[in-house]
RNA sequence: GCCCGGAUAGGGUAGUGGUCAUCCUCUGGGACUGUGGAUCCCAGGAGCCGGGUUCGAAUCCCGGUCCGGGCCCCA
């Protein structure tokens, strides 16, 4: 019997690569460009990480398992807190701020569907080390290039959670009305407000949730510092960052301190966050300093399906031997190092197959190994314009420049 | 975990309770051992899995698996 892959995987066939190796690429380069530097973490790591950072009713989302020796292990479901435990074990004398970027598989034992599976993979950073606002401002801009530049369609929205904490602090269930709140659940607000004796702040909450920039939000509820705000939004407005200000984004965790942004694209349905961010303070919960962090994470599988990116490939030859597989390698290994892709005849077919399976692979050039070797030449066919010319060995590099970093 | 819809060669499909099944594409070989794409010929490859109904099931029923859409969740 067939074995099928393990429900919500999925593989990936050449083109696919191809083209997710050149996303990954944008944002390596940009990450890079701010100065980020590449972390990597286990796959699995001790549960009691993840239920600390999310709680004990996670476990039903993730895989979760027992190792051979009875430790309680979790395939890792995001990576902040894997790299903020890695931070605490081993960065906590390094110089700050530091940043960090990573592109990793994650696992959740969820319900597939679009743009939704149990093995994703996730595009994110960690700005460690301040809690100034040009911290979000530099993670928030970071973010917001890396999809501009790869062309997707997507808003930004940025908020506080601390003005909604703010509004709430006499409530006891502040946690759960945050949820209500982020799932703009007005009535179970309401029914919870009211439980609590807490009605009159229920349009308060609304209108801050609703509030479209800084001075609305302070006309209802003057009693908070806005200066923080005011200077984040300061520098994205003169950074051409365009964002609306989003005061009801709520997160239901407590480590979640003050900005949160997230960004949504089109085009994917239900599940249309390419990417949340905002401020945090973990490390504390991990045994270490209280050390103020910013970051965010990119669902890297969600922008691939939505992007457009240039994907560039140097130009293919097909090696066309005639009977003498030495030659051929011989002649292919000059071609690789002309800085070409190489390919050579390993299944014996003579002369019109080796051209037709050329032609199947949309190969370049067809690069004939024969007898004009005895001259120190080959003859050199451009599938693409149908011209041949015999070209010497030492010329190779030559003949191919013009070819190389055209993409296509 | 819940609701809805699907599943026939690698991909796309046709059909019927009654000889182990259609066509396209694909893959390999040949026509054709120094020039591809076309054409022709040959070959390869399939009814998701398990159970039930039936003389007989790929077809009908049930369960499971996987896929798609939505809900829950979204750290």
């Amino acid at each position: 019997m067939k074995i099928e892959r393990p429900r919500g995987t999925r593989d990936f066939l050449p083109d696919e690569m191809e083209r997710r190796r050149a996303v990954e690429r944008v944002m390596r380069e940009i990450a890079e460009s701010f100065g980020y530097r590449e972390v990597s973490t286990p796959t699995f790591e001790h549960l009691e990480l993840f239920t600390l950072k999310s709680g004990q009713g996670i476990v039903e989302e993730i895989y979760a398992f027992r190792d051979k020796s009875g430790r309680e292990l979790a395939l890792r479901p995001e990576l902040t807190a894997p790299v903020m435990r890695m931070f605490v074990n081993e960065c906590s004398v390094m110089p700050r701020p530091l940043r960090f970027y990573y592109l990793s598989n994650c696992f959740r034992y969820e319900r597939p569907q679009k743009g939704r599976y149990r093995e994703f993979w996730q595009f994110g950073v960690e700005l460690i080390g301040s809690d100034r606002p040009e911290s979000d401002a530099e993670v928030i801009m970071l973010a917001y290039r890396i999809l501009k530049s790869l062309n997707v369609n997507f808003k930004l929205h940025v908020g506080h959670v601390g003005l909604l904490r703010d509004v709430l602090s006499d409530v006891s269930e502040k946690d759960r009305a945050m949820r209500l709140i982020d799932k703009k659940d007005w009535e179970g607000l309401r029914a919870l407000l009211k439980e609590e004796g807490q009605a009159d702040i229920f349009d308060t909450v609304i209108e801050i949730s609703e509030a479209s920039d800084v001075e609305k939000a302070r006309e209802v509820y003057p009693d908070f510092d806005y200066s923080y705000l005011e200077v984040l939004f300061g520098i994205l407005e003169e950074m051409d960052v365009r964002f609306v200000p989003d005061f009801g984004i709520a997160r239901g965790l407590d480590y979640y301190t003050g900005v949160v942004f997230e960004m949504y694209a089109e085009g994917l349905g239900a599940q249309k966050q390419v990417c949340g961010g905002g401020s945090y303070r973990l490390s504390g919960l991990f045994g270490g300093e209280d050390v103020p962090s910013t970051g965010f994470a990119i669902g890297f599988d969600r922008v691939v399906q939505v992007c457009s990116v240039e994907i560039l490939r140097k130009p293919k030859a097909v090696v066309v031997g005639f009977g003498d597989s030495i030659r051929a390698f011989r002649v292919a290994e000059m071609l690789r190092s002309a800085g070409i892709h190489a390919i050579v005849d390993v299944m014996g077919r003579n002369v019109k197959k080796q051209l037709s399976y050329a032609d199947s692979i949309k190969a370049d050039f067809a690069v004939f190994a024969g007898d004009e070797l005895e001259r120190g030449q080959v003859r050199i066919k451009n599938l693409r314009t149908q011209e041949q010319e015999d070209v010497s060995l030492k010329d190779l590099r030559g003949y191919f420049s013009g070819f190389l970093n055209s993409g296509s």
